[in-house]
DNA sequence: CTAAAACCTGACATCGATGTCAGAGGCAAT
DNA sequence: ATTGCCTCTGACATCGATGTCAGGTTTTAG
């Protein structure tokens, strides 16, 4: 039983807009080999259901800051099981490169949300900062900086 | 006693060695009106000891995905203290956004990380991600999906 | 004094994901 | 068959931070 989950034919503007991407940008994941699709006779592209999760994927991982040239190489491995030790070692490179963000983020969500709450120290001077009018600005909870374990 | 540490007269080439950021890009962070230096009567570029962390909150800004246009209209509150309430609105939404960054990186992680721990669920097809060989890449320790709390 | 090294301005190049446009063909409904 | 929408390929444009080069001036070291 291999292959089943067939007859979903999903179109690439249908994919489009269940994602949230643009064809263009369907198009150019396929081209980077990121994203394959079934060909119809005439050419259509047509989509398995998982490319929904799969799209969502390679958009975190952009988001994360990969290339497509990084995401194309990863992919077998986090999505076919097919892993070497050297694709998961690169994995791991990432993954550590990640935390790296999360700190460098959680630090600057921090240093934001101490200007934002007029907490004393003003980033660089030193000096408060506090509008004359109240600023009324919600939402503050400060994060933990625990990273890369 | 206003101005006072003054003297340090570090050029741009300094300050390029001591922020890691290349001359080029500290002449452009000026010209966007990031960082400001005062001249010699020749036209040099002399920076002051503070310029430093300035140029290290520029990057921080920056690696949070803030244009040149957003960090210049928000340094004034950041840096010097002049905070309205708008500008405290605003750097509100960018806390936000950063914490919507860290939740979707934090979760990007743990996926990653689960597949590198071979943890069972393979991203898409639940297939397990094992090498032959035995992986051997450690530091796995799951983040929490705290953010915008 | 002179040569090397650093600085100045200004311009053009780059990279990567995406937008957009053009011309041609496919598919469904009338 | 015609109309309207969707799709195809291929090409060019964009944006933002940075690299790089050129031609000229300043500073520093010998």
């Amino acid at each position: 039983m291999a292959y089943v989950t067939k007859g979903i034919r999903m179109r690439i503007g249908d994919l489009a807009a269940r994602t949230g991407v643009s064809v263009r940008s369907l198009r150019y994941y396929e081209q980077q080999g990121l994203l394959t699709a079934e060909r119809s006779s005439s050419g259509q592209r047509h989509y398995l259901d998982g490319a929904v999760d799969r799209v969502g994927l390679i958009q975190q991982l952009y988001a994360a800051g990969l290339s497509s040239k990084t995401i194309a190489e990863l992919l077998p491995c986090v999505v076919d099981g097919r892993a070497t030790p050297e694709l998961l070692a690169r994995l791991a490179v990432q993954r550590d490169d990640i935390d790296r963000q999360i700190a460098g983020l959680t630090d600057t969500r921090n240093r934001l949300d101490s200007v934002i709450t007029g907490a004393g120290t003003n980033m660089l001077t030193g000096r408060p900062c506090r509008a004359e009018d109240a600023p009324a600005v919600p939402n503050s909870a400060k994060h933990g900086t625990e990273a890369s374990g």
